[in-house]
DNA sequence: CATCTTACTTGTGAAATGCAAGTGAAAATA
DNA sequence: TATTTTCACTTGCATTTCACAAGTAAGATG
């Protein structure tokens, strides 16, 4: 079990704030996006989203995630070059803010992905269980490495 | 009906990135937050919050959320020092998103404010449908004055 | 063994942030 | 009515973060 750390100068206790100290900005949740959605597990297929993160920006967001417990880094056994990273499961944890942050904006915004957000609006828990199932067995397969 | 604008220069048409380009920075959320579990309406209210916000920072937050139709800001026709900010229907619609990145927090990381997180655990659509309706009944106010 | 790939690091300028102080209009007070 | 206080900012400046381009080291490939 992962322990809550008490966590070191947070500007308060709220939990909200905790979300922002460690999410807000304007990259940590397109890669966690990334890997929950699109299945991207090394640097190099972070770089190749299309919002186009600098790459010293991603190594530092990397490294803060998982720092934050988010993400996890290991060796890929099969090509000594690349670390997979995966999604912990606090970072898993993150799913129902990721969809509730899609919907949000599909709903007020003008943005494209009409298959995501079709598929969270039909069935909101359907698409969060589709989501930690994949993700299980991923973490799973990897494990068995 | 509040129309969606194309709104140029996004980094991508996700939905996501809207939301994160629109809410990622350390202070946007904190005031929305502010303004739907705490009523606050003032610029005034909103300094005196916790994490402690710089005047020249809250302006412009202020600013790019009535920018985004997130909240709207009246004069108080008692008082004609204050602006009343409001949320707007957009902004109130950001309330399943918060509820889950306090639900987040609260889960893995060490915070406060267990009798907020309880009452979302208890009944999260209980919950929601609460904001709502003190959101409902205060801009109702607002607009008949 | 030379070349390529991967995951970074470094340097630099631009932009955002944080802090302190100041401003002007409106309201409260003497 | 004159003075002080309140409110909602704005301004200036130092610090931090960000973005872009270029470079590097270890491992894989041909």
């Amino acid at each position: 079990m992962p322990q809550k750390r008490p966590s070191p100068k947070r500007r308060s206790g709220c939990p909200l704030n905790a979300s922002v100290e460690i999410l807000g900005d304007r990259w940590s949740l397109l890669i966690i996006r990334d890997m929950m959605l699109r299945g991207s597990r090394t640097y190099k297929e972070f770089l190749e989203s299309y919002e186009g993160i600098a790459t010293n920006i991603l190594a530092d967001r990397l490294g803060k995630l998982e720092a934050h417990g988010i993400v996890t880094a290991e060796r890929d056994p099969s090509d000594g070059r690349k670390l997979i990273y995966l999604l912990t499961a606090k970072g898993i944890g993150l799913a129902p803010v990721l969809t509730e942050m899609v919907l949000w904006a599909a709903a007020h915004e003008d943005t494209g992905n009409q298959a995501l957000v079709r598929q969270m609006q039909k069935d909101k828990e359907q698409f969060l269980a589709a989501v930690r199932q994949r993700w299980a067995e991923k973490t799973i397969r990897s494990m068995a490495n």
